[in-house]
DNA sequence: CTTGACTCTGTACTATGGTACAGACCTTAT
DNA sequence: ATAAGGTCTGTACCATAGTACAGAGTCAAG
């Protein structure tokens, strides 16, 4: 027999709201789990990782829309595989650029941490202009 | 004579609307810039570079807060160096972070697009399973 | 077999990040 | 010098992504 949760056990796992989950649902980003004979949510060991992976697209920008389309990427039946890899591509074209992005970023800190010496006011901190001009302008 | 810009220019170069300009001041992201004797706002070019570095910022997932937090790497003038290191080192952990699940998710989708061969409908594409599992379990 | 915790649907409310006026005042090209 | 278009402040509104009830039904431990 297969393991189940109920809706709360589900949402203690995966460190998210109980209403969280059932919004998800309406928003189609978790598919309609089965009921008990009472009505209760019933979901497989499975959902957990789905709302963990909502949960990292989140954090890295993506929208709920664009999560949902990431997701779409494996459950539309009715989609040729064609069409997948398309879609998936485009993807993989934002998340590079995003890497670019947070690359630059991440240099800009280190430099600045890195030429700090932990002393002084900021005005003498060789640091300050680690954030600006060209890093950023493509 | 150094060039500046009014709002509508400097709405225009940096692609954002005016509105998000003065609501970025008001939160604090843009510093008030000097104005005419009829009160219009006097941007200097730097405002372009700044409102990009903030565009960017929100593409990564970072809050309109984090943002300003970023900034005021190199703005504020009463702090120490060393409050300064220990900020950017907190920030630089977060981005690796992000960038770590990044990376994770290109590799998913570079996966699923390569091992699609553009042919069937994605019953039959192998690529189904790339985005599931332990990719993201940490 | 009851009592406290859990879940159900539905609706309302919140926070964040903007966007859109209204009504008044500038600017500039003709 | 006047009209079209830009800008000012202030307030209201919007979309996204939740969060919080209310009121009713369900489950499970004692």
């Amino acid at each position: 027999m297969t393991t189940t949760f109920s809706i709360g056990q589900l949402a203690k796992r995966a460190l998210v709201n109980i209403e969280t989950i059932r919004y998800y649902e309406r928003r189609g980003l978790l598919p309609e789990p089965s009921r008990r004979a009472s009505g209760y949510r019933q979901y497989l060991p499975d959902a957990v990782a789905r709302l963990e992976f909502i949960r990292h697209g989140k954090e890295l920008g993506f929208t709920l829309t664009e999560i949902a389309e990431l997701l779409a990427l494996r459950v539309d039946p009715d989609t040729s595989c064609a069409d997948v890899k398309v879609r998936a591509d485009a993807k993989i074209m934002d998340v590079h650029e995003k890497i670019r992005s947070l690359l630059r970023i991440e240099k800009a800190l280190t430099t600045l941490a890195a030429q700090c010496h932990g002393q002084g006011p900021t005005g003498d901190c060789p640091i300050l202009d680690a954030l600006n001009g060209e890093s950023f302008d493509r």
